[in-house]
DNA sequence: CTGTTAGCGCATTCAT
DNA sequence: ATGAATGCGCTAACAG
């Protein structure tokens, strides 16, 4: 690649102007005669010259930068959001950082430290932590820096989220299994993040409205190891509730290794239940599972648009959604009873 | 997240040194006393001072930044790849920034002519371009910051290449195939990048060598149109190509295309004949595909290194593999003719 | 071993 | 409408 090399000094020269001038050009303020314009516009173009952003930057406090700081772009709903982001991002001008967390607090926090220095104009968030202490907040966040989360909301930390609507989402996929005849629906999902905990009260009120009785055993939602799940675990899960007829899966890289479970333990070929999993791939398709669609795109463009909108204090058409909806997408995996 | 409002000059003063000394310990060069040292730090720490990267860039001609320019973070090999990349370069103290080019050459001019004003340190290329002319390459590239290129190689463009060993992966697969008594063998694929280009020389080396006859029309490379494939030009493949027995699938996003066409064909179902796809996922592992696996971690990774090493002008350990090699892992839908 | 000084490329105030 | 001058925060000579 071409170095920057050419400054605004060089322009200046060449167009016989002063530097203030040019800048008055390039960056668009201020009043230049249309004369000089062109003038300037022509020893641009004949130097390709291109603005330095990190001069501009350190001068202006704004560096045309947000970071996105997510679990892992290996994760197919974060590779889709950030991939919205970026694109979002490129059409206002902005170029988009990532942090991989690897959803550990830790390496979250080093991330931050980290784009201190950095000037980022802003933040997207989905925070492996799951609360925040009064005092880690102030480090975390003090309001200088523009963020929003998504995905997942933070105990502790009043900001913007753009989420997908998670209770909703549980709500009316319990439903369905409900009204499938479905009594006993057992329910799988990884982590303490308040998508797993929405999707779970969406579950119990579908079933509180029909006074059913919610079995503490069939919720599991301790199912992972560092990134790999633990089959002994989900195994255990099916032994000790043979009795529920449908399962509604609540991650979507849980799926796989449940599925890959039932393989082995002869149960899903046995069409011994229903199952409901969240998030499309290839696999739900070809294996006609029933799936919650989650929007992931929709998610990242919406949250582009608010960080910029915050950063350049300013609104952005279509901004304000902060829940995004959620399609269930029905297959062939749930029966009626 | 705090701004980073403390300087160099805040540090300097609390310490009662100058800004120099400052920078002598933070930037770990020139020669410090241990007592100034001390003092230095616990203003550093008192402070919470953090250096401004921005202005150390201007200065210093390094931003620790680098670029990955991929077709889509959609795409679970780029997703994998840059999951690594970015832990890799987190080790290293480097940010790295994704451009989307949506596989668009015009995209990618974009995104590199905008990049020329971020004083990026270095550029990890998955190009949309299959070649260069030499006037686009001087525009591309004149060697003042460091590039590698990964997965696809560019023909014009002399620069390191991290790829998987694509010829030997088609050429193992192929003789795969025929050792399991299938003659005709049929081949879909998309685009013209060398990765394609290589897994089909493999695959045309593996007849040679047995002295089959090549037949074109079972060699497809072309379905494609803006991200979503045509499943007329598939429907209409396999029926030209009724009398092959065992097909390859050279990308993992047009297998599952194909998949769903085969199904809709009953091609499938009726085990009329062998596949084998490229690239892993849960679909491949619950549906017994036998898959050839890359390893885009691993070309992410070395790709990282790379450009570092380049940047740093030193050898990473490890360094100065290109050729990532695959593995093919054998599952249940080949069978013996 | 440490301080002084001079920019890096640009935006911006103050003159003119 | 335009130019001169200043400084963003830091590094790198150069002195001492």
């Amino acid at each position: 690649m071409k170095n920057a090399n050419v400054t605004i000094t060089d322009v200046a020269k060449r167009a016989g102007v002063s530097t203030a001038t040019v800048g008055r050009v390039v960056g668009g303020y201020g009043t230049v005669s249309g004369k000089t314009r062109d003038r300037v516009l022509a020893a641009i173009d004949q130097l390709g010259y291109a603005p330095n952003v990190v001069a501009q930057g350190l001068r202006s406090k704004r560096t045309k930068t947000i970071a996105v700081i997510i679990g892992s772009v290996s994760n197919s709903f974060f590779a889709n959001m950030v991939n919205a982001i970026e694109n979002e991002a490129a059409e206002y001008g902005y170029n988009v950082i990532i942090c991989n967390t690897n959803e550990e607090p830790e390496t979250e926090r080093k991330h931050i430290k980290n784009l201190q220095g950095r000037m980022i104009d802003g933040i997207i968030l989905s925070s492996a932590c799951t609360a925040v202490s009064a005092e880690q907040l102030r480090e975390f966040y003090s309001g200088d820096v523009p963020m929003v989360l998504v995905d997942r909301r933070v105990e502790g930390l009043e900001l913007d989220v753009i989420e997908s609507d998670n209770f909703a989402a549980g709500y009316k996929t319990t439903n369905y299994l409900l009204a499938l005849g479905h009594r006993r629906i057992g329910v799988l999902g990884t982590g303490n993040y308040s998508t797993i905990n929405d999707r779970i009260a969406g579950y119990q009120k579908a079933l509180a409205d029909r006074r059913i009785e919610l079995v503490p055993r069939r919720v599991m939602t301790t199912i992972r190891r560092k990134n790999h799940y633990n089959d002994i675990e989900i195994d255990n899960y099916f032994l000790a509730n043979r009795d529920v007829t449908a399962i509604m899966v609540l991650n979507n890289s849980l799926a796989e290794a449940v599925l890959l479970r039932l393989e082995k333990l002869k149960l899903y070929d046995d069409r011994t239940f229903s199952i409901v999993c969240w998030d499309d791939s290839s696999m739900n398709k070809l294996l006609g599972l029933t799936t919650v669609l989650q929007f992931p795109e929709e998610i990242g463009r919406e949250a582009a648009r608010r960080v910029i909108g915050k950063i350049e204090k300013r609104t952005l058409p279509g901004e304000g959604i902060g829940l995004v909806g959620t399609e269930l997408k029905i297959r062939r995996s749930c029966k009626p009873l």
